[in-house]
DNA sequence: ATCCTGACTGTTC
DNA sequence: AGAACAGCCAGGA
């Protein structure tokens, strides 16, 4: 990995690298997680840098409450993501939104 | 230190 | 349900 990685980059990569197969976080869930409370936009850089050394398709956005949706901007990339989560087994809908409930990611301990 | 940017979000219309 | 808006955060120029 880029050796100019932060220390803050390289731990919301680490927190994506738990997220489950068959599982998909958003990214301010994973933001949290990493200990930074409102940087969902920060997962989202962190993630574009990192490329695909990380499982980045388990990774939306949130549309609603209990669903989620990809927030990719490439539409080809968005269709790329919605393959591998079907792979997956992640049920995703034609406009690319996704039932949290059912396949969001559950980290355990506090929240 | 200051300003701009963006794979974000919750609130309002 | 969907679009427009206004905050929020860390990184880069």
């Amino acid at each position: 990995m880029p050796k100019s990685a932060s220390a803050l980059q390289r731990r919301i990569l680490a927190v994506i690298a738990r997220v489950p197969r068959g599982r998909v976080a958003t990214y301010s869930q994973v933001a949290e997680v990493a200990g930074i409370p409102r940087g969902g936009r920060v997962t989202a850089a962190a993630l574009r840098r990192a490329g695909k050394q990380v499982p980045w398709h388990r990774i939306i956005g949130v549309s609603s409450p209990s669903r989620g949706r990809i927030a990719i901007l490439d539409p080809v990339g968005a269709a790329i993501q919605r393959g591998l989560l079907e792979k997956e087994a992640v049920i995703v809908d034609e406009r690319g939104q996704i039932d949290l409930t059912r396949f969001g990611w559950r980290p355990r301990g506090r929240v």
